[in-house]
DNA sequence: GCCCAGGGGGCTC
DNA sequence: GAGCCCCATGGG
């Protein structure tokens, strides 16, 4: 059973709210980045933090000539750590991005076109096994650097559904991926723009320091009428 | 100057 | 398995 609180929710409901966001935001064009690898890099560079850091971190590996699997697994760690500073928690991320290139090398030979001809369900476990890579991480790096159908789930998504009444507060992630897996069409592109579309209404309403939920576009449909 | 953040690992109980 | 701390910077 789902962990919400209590109201139904349809598809019909969940596809009301999509095409909401769509109307406000537009098409996203997710995710940022120019290649499989670079969307893999920015999956784990982002954790925790926002994306211009990222960003920068990016324009940093591709100054310094690092942004492919081999240079990125024979860096020196402390040139690694050194590109990814502005990422938050600098060590660790670079630890991450050396455990999945240590993955790629020695299982798919450096290869992500390998990596991705495996089915998802064994390939996500996979990636979880992988240090560094937890759920959202995972399935980020699935849907949108492999194209697989995984919907993915994140805080906004929890602060959002839960203020809209559809989810608990308490809901984890596992419940909130099924929550919208089995009322959604499974659907690559679709899931593609709904989760960067609730990214854009997280950024929008979830960050402003004094959010006005007059500027949500699902203010109409808001029960609670508070802020995000 | 303070507070908090789109995640994940590791430890304890 | 839940709860807590750690990572360590930058922006509001």
């Amino acid at each position: 059973m789902d962990n919400y609180s209590g109201k139904t929710c349809s598809r019909d409901t969940l596809m009301h709210i999509f095409n909401s966001l769509y109307s406000h935001f537009g098409p996203r064009h997710w995710w940022p980045g120019e290649t499989q690898l670079e969307v893999v890099v920015g999956a784990i560079l982002t954790q925790s933090v926002s994306w211009r850091n990222v960003e920068k971190a990016i324009g940093n590996l591709k100054g310094k000539g690092l942004l492919c699997v081999r240079a990125l697994h024979d860096v020196p760690m402390a040139e690694l750590e050194q590109a990814v500073v502005p990422t938050l928690y600098f060590r660790m991320k670079a630890r991450k991005l050396k455990a999945f290139m240590g993955h790629l090398v020695n299982v798919y030979d450096a290869s992500l076109d390998s990596m991705f001809g495996q089915p998802l369900a064994s390939l996500r476990q996979e990636l979880l096994s992988i240090y560094g890579i937890g759920p959202e991480t995972a399935d980020s790096i699935l849907l949108y650097a492999g194209n697989y159908p995984i919907f993915v789930v994140d805080a906004y998504t929890r602060r959002i559904f839960a203020r809209l009444g559809l989810l608990a507060e308490t809901a984890t992630y596992q419940e909130m991926q099924h929550f919208f897996m089995t009322r959604l069409t499974e659907d690559v592109e679709l899931f593609n723009e709904y989760h960067a579309l609730i990214d854009a209404l997280g950024n929008r309403v979830c960050l402003a320091r004094k959010p006005k939920c007059s500027e949500c576009p699902l203010s109409a449909g808001c029960p609670s009428r508070q802020p995000c």
